[in-house]
DNA sequence: AATAAGAATAGTAATCATTATTAATTTTAT
DNA sequence: ATAAAATTAATAATGATTACTATTCTTATT
C-alpha cells in the first residue's frame, strides 16, 4: 500500500517551522528559518530545519521556489499564483495572472507534461538589484 | 569604461560549445556538452565547460534555465520563448505562449521588477517522469 | 507512573554541482 | 621572434543540502 501517511510524532520545531512558513509574506531560505527560530530554540540545528522542510515538502504543505540565487525558497501558499524570481538576488514576489484553462490544456498535449498545479515563474530583476548595477 | 567587450583571445572550445548549444534542440548540462566534446577534444576538461559557459553567459550569447533538479541547463536560442521543465527529472521543451505586452508592464509596475527579456518557466511533470511514479 | 519501541534531534561528516587556483600551454600583437 | 595576455587541465575549494549517528524525546501500552 502507498500512503503519504507515514505516521509521525508531533514535532513541535517542525509546527514551528510550518506556521512560520504560513504567516510570513516572505518566501524564506532555510537559513531565514533557522536564524528566525533559533531565538526560540537556542538549540535549533539547521539540519532540523532542512529535515523538516524536506518532509513538508514529501507531505506537500509546501512547494519550493529554485532561484537563480544560490539558496532554494520556500512557500507554505499554495492557492494558484505565481512567482516573479530576482535572478540576482533570488527575491520572490507573488503574482497573479490569470491563467487560460484551455491553453494549459493545449500546452499539456503538445508538450506530454501534466500540468496540473503548475508553478509559474518569471524571472527578471529585482529594484534593488537594478540600481545596485555598481558591481555587476 | 564600462564594457562587456573584454577583449579576449580565440578559444576553439568555446566556439564548439556554443555552436553545440545553437545546433541542439536539447537544453544540455555542463556534462552533457563535456561528455560530448571530450570525443573531439580528449583533452578536454570540466572545468574549462564551466568556465566557458560564464563566459558565453556573460557575453549574454546563452541563458540558463535553473531546474529542480540538480544540473543547471543551458539555451542558446534567445528569441522570445518559454520552458516547460519537468520538477523531477529537469527535462526542458520550449513552448510559445502569447505574452500581453501591457499586462507584462502592469506586472513591472506592480513588483518593481523589470521584466525586458523576462524568462518564464513553467514547471510540471515530463510524460516519462509521470508514468515512473513506481519509484516516487 | 514505568517502560519499551519508535520518532526526532544536535552535531558532524559526506555529497555533489559549481567555482577558484595555479602552473603550464597557446594565442595574439609587436 | 618574442613578450604579454588569454586559455587550459588538473586539482583544490566552496557552499548548499543531505546523510549518519549517538542521544533525547514521544507515544502507546501496561
Amino acid at each position: 500500500m502507498k500512503t503519504v501517511n507515514m505516521k509521525r510524532n508531533h514535532s513541535i520545531k517542525r509546527d514551528r517551522i510550518l506556521e512560520l512558513l504560513q504567516t510570513t509574506l516572505e518566501h524564506p531560505t532555510a537559513d531565514w528559518i533557522y536564524e528566525r527560530l533559533k531565538k526560540e530554540f537556542p538549540d535549533l540545528s539547521l539540519g532540523t530545519v532542512y529535515r523538516n522542510l524536506r518532509i513538508l515538502l514529501d507531505e506537500k504543505k509546501i512547494i519550493t521556489i529554485r532561484s537563480a540565487a544560490g539558496h532554494d525558497r520556500f512557500d507554505a501558499d499554495l492557492s494558484s499564483h505565481q512567482h516573479v524570481v530576482c535572478e540576482k538576488c533570488g527575491k520572490v514576489v507573488d503574482i497573479l495572472m490569470n491563467l487560460d484553462k484551455s491553453s494549459l490544456h493545449r500546452l499539456e498535449e503538445k508538450t506530454g507534461f501534466s500540468l496540473a498545479s503548475p508553478r509559474i515563474s518569471i524571472s527578471g530583476l529585482c529594484r534593488d538589484c537594478r540600481l545596485d548595477k555598481s558591481e555587476s
